[in-house]
DNA sequence: TTGCTCCTCACGTCACGTGAGGTGGC
DNA sequence: TTGCTCCTCACGTCACGTGAGGTGGC
């Protein structure tokens, strides 16, 4: 994977050296050592754990741009970038293979319209599963809400009242059965 | 786990032996034999593997009533019940683990209110997390539109653009900065 | 030198998936 | 007898977790 650099690059530095403000250590011409991380930076910056950066890399979704001499990872801060981006398409629910497949498309696809709009219908699938999702745990929402309204009524029972008895308590209207995430329990 | 068999229904019987709807088979006094359903009707109905089915036995979640002469697991009705309710559990982010552990303290408490209590403070904690969750997924929503309502413009990008310079691309205005759901491919 | 960070194996875990080889029941 | 369903091992998979034993760097 090489970087080709913007070309406006030049010019984008002299307007900083124009303007009032301190000039930001040169990071990207290599006369002074560029700014990296260590694993266990990047993982507190990220939330993730070192062993899932790790594994990140044996998947080549992730990779350092050099090591120090003993063999420390020295990452780019841009590593920083990538590694939240995993986590968010962790989230809508893609695999480390998923990702992995998703790069190999982006890499070998030489037109980048092309690749965009792959991209894009991924994401459009991607959009629709997530409004499932959150539909999905609307009504648990709902359900949840519903089960534990059923159960302020519980605390007025006898104590002595066994379980067993539940399920013909005479405290709930007999047209009103227990909500499912209550009935599981005595299911069976 | 004894069920004791409530009160009601001898009533509930003759109730429905005065309609003129045709008589439900007796399932519940033994005289014909119970409706059961075989492991791979359980799993049809409740969208489940048979190897989840045996898993929840295995971790005491799910028990058959009984076994054909051949070995068959032969479930009562009410499993459908129970297998739902796990799954709605697990939805909500419980391992079957934390289950075991709910219905051990279900079986355990030896006062109903008590056990009511209990697990009206887990699902208050859940339908807390579950809210989180929700609004994890909307703030990942909205970023799913604007990310393809970004690459929109890509599409009237000359094909022969390589990717490489999608990082300093023209079309998108210069201080319009790439969705961390498009930078992250560049990242690195 | 001390203490913290990092390194590379390598096995464990969770909720199943996926055969292998054999049998039940209509 | 054929075909579908079921049985019990038992190993594989996914995304890490969790040491074990050793070293880097301020």
């Amino acid at each position: 994977m090489t970087i080709q650099l913007p070309i406006l690059r030049d010019s984008a530095l002299s307007v900083m050296a124009a303007s009032c403000e301190p000039r930001p250590p040169a990071n990207s011409v290599g006369m002074k050592p560029v700014k990296t991380l260590k694993v266990g930076e990047l993982a507190r910056l990220s939330s993730k754990t070192v062993r899932a950066l790790h594994l990140y890399e044996e998947r080549g979704l992730l990779d350092p741009i050099e090591r120090s001499k003993g063999g420390f990872r020295l990452y780019a801060e841009d590593s920083l970038v990538r590694v939240r981006w995993i986590s968010k398409l962790q989230e809508m629910g893609f695999s480390l293979t998923d990702i992995q497949r998703m790069l190999q498309q982006w890499e070998h696809s030489g037109s980048a319209p092309a690749a965009m709009l792959r991209v894009g219908e991924l994401l459009k699938t991607k959009l629709a599963e997530t409004r499932d999702q959150i539909a999905r745990l609307r009504l648990l929402e709902v359900e949840l809400e519903s089960s534990i309204e059923y159960l302020e009524t519980c605390p007025h029972c006898s104590p002595q009242q066994v379980l067993t008895a539940c399920t013909a308590c005479e405290l709930h209207a007999q047209n009103e059965m227990a909500p499912d995430l209550v009935a599981g329990f005595h299911a069976q």
